[in-house]
DNA sequence: CTCCAGGGATGAT
DNA sequence: ATCATCCATGGA
């Protein structure tokens, strides 16, 4: 056990964990605590460099655990990613602009896929700050304990963990009404005729749509999955907080705005990236607004950038990225 | 207290 | 095909 040095430039660690991408990450001291896949992590950031210490149960010797423990901190961060192209691939209008240079490190992690879904299942009409209690209360219930410097971690539930227990037993979790979904689709996840790591083979449009086969996925959650699971970079969720943004920023006094035409636009103005430049909308924005406790616009105008804009419409049905019929998903 | 949240399923137009 | 309503829960 002991810390290893990783070069990181271009990261913000920070940002990345806090940008509502994943939920279970927790401050420790100067870094975080959490589980990638069945390994306890603590790490912090060191200008351009992670120190890390990963425990795993196996490993032959300290060389190979350093080179593993290395090898799943830059994959599961995306340390590969060539972030200043992908930010030069953004459209260059003000409001992406304004996000890229607030969101400047954030990266788009590699989840596990079940993890990534399940916790996506649990996000609907839920607060960040809900989600993560979510995922604590499901991985502390459910989950297999890690330690990590005397300090304890537990790795996500297995679909098979889920599927095993009681709808009762996930809404003693805070669940609610997506206790059902959860348990129906981690019954199918864990009954192999849903095989999530074959999917990965699958073309973005063929993905989606099965993805929102199962119970508790529509088009939001599944481009959710497909960009933080799959690597899908195209993939553009639109919750609350993104059609806010693209209505006031890009369609100020659209009338008839329907999800149809925001998906044509998202696709067509943010490009190949799409799921980067949506991360970034979402955390600057989410950032800057009054009401999750981000700067205000009073000392936005201190600082000389626009103001951040406040949410005030509240009533739409929000949908993007094609969900193709859903026909078959009520039979079960 | 009220308001609202990284929505989806369902039934009515 | 689009639209309204309901679904639980807890932080702000």
């Amino acid at each position: 056990m002991q810390m290893i040095e990783i070069p990181a430039p271009d990261f913000d660690l920070a940002k990345t964990l806090d940008s509502g991408q994943v939920f279970h990450w927790e401050r420790i001291g100067d870094g975080f605590c959490g589980a990638i896949g069945d390994r306890a992590v603590y790490v912090e950031q060191c200008e351009d460099a992670l120190l890390a210490n990963v425990a795993s149960a196996s490993s032959r010797c300290l060389e190979e655990h350093g080179l593993d423990a290395r090898a799943t901190i830059r994959y599961y961060f995306s340390l590969d990613h060539p972030l200043a192209q992908i930010c030069a691939s953004f459209p260059q209008d003000a409001t992406m602009k304004a996000a890229r240079d607030f969101c400047r490190g954030l990266r788009i992690i590699r989840q596990p896929k079940w993890e990534c879904l399940a916790t996506f299942i649990c996000s609907s009409m839920k607060q960040v700050a809900h989600i993560r209690q979510i995922s604590h209360a499901l991985r502390r219930r459910f989950g297999e304990t890690r330690k990590i410097d005397n300090h304890s971690v537990y790795r996500f539930p297995s679909a098979a963990r889920l599927a095993k227990s009681s709808e009762r037993g996930l809404r003693e979790c805070a669940l609610g009404y997506r206790a059902k979904n959860l348990l129906a689709t981690a019954r199918l996840v864990a009954s192999r005729d849903t095989d999530l790591e074959k999917w990965a083979a699958l073309a973005d449009a063929d993905l989606r749509a099965k993805l929102c086969e199962l119970p508790g996925v529509g088009a939001k959650v599944a481009n959710c999955v497909m960009l933080f699971a799959y690597e899908r970079l195209r993939a553009f969720p639109i919750d609350v907080w993104i059609e806010r943004v693209l209505r006031e920023n890009y369609f100020p006094r659209a009338r008839k705005l329907n999800a149809k035409r925001l998906r044509t636009f998202t696709q067509e103005h943010f490009g190949e990236h799409g799921g980067y430049a949506q991360q970034y909308l979402f955390h600057h924005a989410r950032m800057n607004s009054r009401i999750n406790g981000g700067r205000r616009a009073v000392d936005a105008k201190k600082n000389g950038t626009r103001p951040a804009f406040v949410p005030q419409s509240r009533d739409f049905g929000a949908a993007s990225g094609a969900c193709p019929s859903k026909m078959t998903k009520a039979r079960a």
